[in-house]
DNA sequence: ATGCGCTTGTGCGCTCGATCACAGGTCACC
DNA sequence: GGTGACCTGTGATCGAGCGCACAAGCGCAT
């Protein structure tokens, strides 16, 4: 029950843990910084169709809405050499950040049609970011062949096929809670290693295996938090001057 | 983000650090226990419904998925007092947590009734979570009048009007990019202080203002980089091919 | 050639979160 | 009543990430 990759908790050798090491060519890159890199190729793509072919940290940093310091140090973990006193070159940037992020095609599988897996399988958004949904699965054989954005749905029990005759390298799972870990097993049992999970349940993969979840209902519950604790607090009026 | 309440600490003059603390009656609680809360609380109610009064914070940190030690100290920020040698009271432990993520119910309105914004309509977690969906505006005039869940759309321009009529505290913006600066504004200048933004564009709110995202395609592309690293570093011979 | 303004790259201190480890409290059982 | 197994609450330590601030590099105007 002890998810083995999203927690690293006690049994893990911690010396596989951390980073991904060496062997290519790119440097270890920081989750944070990981996760800043689509928003600034964001910038850098709009900056490139409007003809910019140069950039400062802090220009970049306005747009992407961070310091500047913390983008000169993220595109410092990538090789990306700017010039000082001038800045980056915008194609030469984009370039290296699409090749450290992966820069070819990553198929993905969808698992689930319901509402959620539709509304995912309908977004061109995945298609022009890299990732094309190949394939989208579901346990419920009445939606069995019923097509979404030019994918025909397949029976789970065959997912095996379809992520090898797709190449899926990338899993979506958009099941209910309690289909979710029985999800995941068959997208691991698949070959896949990269896995993202919507379904608000803690499961567990094998050690290798990359999850990252989407919780929404936590988001709202967040912001319901601090909704709560200004409302309570701005009630009572400003008692303090 | 240049969201001024996105990140509170990082935003404020140093002087003003301290949360919201002063007139509520729960301590600051920090975003990161904030986060695990809804996790305990999903695993409280399992537990619950099987009749089970008691846990301790291993078990509990089991079926989250996370440290004993972690919990203990979560659950020690909302002061709930669990019995040394015992546990906690799976009941009361609810009831706290629920307490301190805002207890009551917050409506939420949608903008944007495309493919995401109508899942998120339709996605009866969020009522069960305690956060009807009372209101779904969209742009769109052909979309007015339509139902969804229930739930009539309204254009954009009534959002006043439908935000003060259903009461809805809590923003959800399901456009486009381009739109989603415009989403938000509108949402602030209906009063509402909590967004939640699904659109892949860096928008910027008023101080005061919590505004969150998720970003879809950026989790996609952290899984990628992975899978790309992974692929270039066990796969060299057959790469080079 | 020289000075000046602009920008990168990064060392440093700080905050926050995670984990360990342990003292102190509780209960069951004999 | 005493003993031992168990569990909580928290101080201490460690690491990640952030932002500041500055030295070093670059190019243009003069
Ligand atoms: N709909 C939303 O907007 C939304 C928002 C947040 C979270 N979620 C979460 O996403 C998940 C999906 O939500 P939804 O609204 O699409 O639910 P849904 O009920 O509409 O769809 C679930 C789909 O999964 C299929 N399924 C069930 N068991 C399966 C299995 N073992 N293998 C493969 N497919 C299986 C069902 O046949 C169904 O088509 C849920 O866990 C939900 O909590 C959804
Ligand atoms: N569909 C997905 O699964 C998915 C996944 C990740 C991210 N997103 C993001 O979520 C957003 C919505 O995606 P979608 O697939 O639903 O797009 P969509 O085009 O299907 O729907 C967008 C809706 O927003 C409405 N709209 C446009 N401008 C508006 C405005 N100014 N005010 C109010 N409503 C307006 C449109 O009329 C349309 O109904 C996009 O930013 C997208 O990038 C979607």
């Amino acid at each position: 029950m002890t998810a083995g990759g999203s927690t690293p908790d006690r049994d893990l050798p911690i010396a596989e843990m951390g980073v991904v090491q060496s062997a290519g060519s790119s440097s270890p890159i920081p989750e944070a910084t990981l996760a800043r890199l689509p928003v600034y190729m964001r910038s850098l793509v709009e900056m490139a169709d409007e003809g910019i072919s140069t950039v400062s940290s802090r220009q970049l940093a306005d747009l992407a809405g961070v310091n500047a310091a913390k983008v000169r140090k993220d595109l410092s973990h990538l090789g990306a050499h700017g010039k000082r006193g001038v800045g980056y070159d915008v194609d030469r940037l984009l370039a290296e950040i699409g090749g450290a992020l992966g820069g070819s095609l990553t198929p993905v599988v969808i698992v689930g049609a319901g509402n959620l897996g539709r509304a995912l399988s309908r977004y061109d958004g995945f298609m022009a970011g890299g990732f094309p949904v190949v394939a989208v699965v579901d346990s419920d054989r009445s939606l069995e062949g019923r097509e979404i954005s030019g994918v025909s749905i397949t029976h789970v029990d065959h997912m095996d096929g379809v992520v090898r005759a797709t190449g899926s390298r990338l899993g979506i799972v958009a099941t209910p809670a309690h289909a979710a870990q029985e999800a995941v097993d068959r997208l691991v049992a698949a070959g896949l290693r990269s896995i993202l999970n919507f379904a608000p349940a803690v499961v567990s993969v094998p050690p290798g295996v990359q999850l990252r979840k989407v919780d929404l209902a936590t988001e709202l519950q967040i912001l319901g938090y601090y909704e709560h604790v200004r409302t309570s607090s701005e009630a009572p009026e400003q008692a303090v001057g």
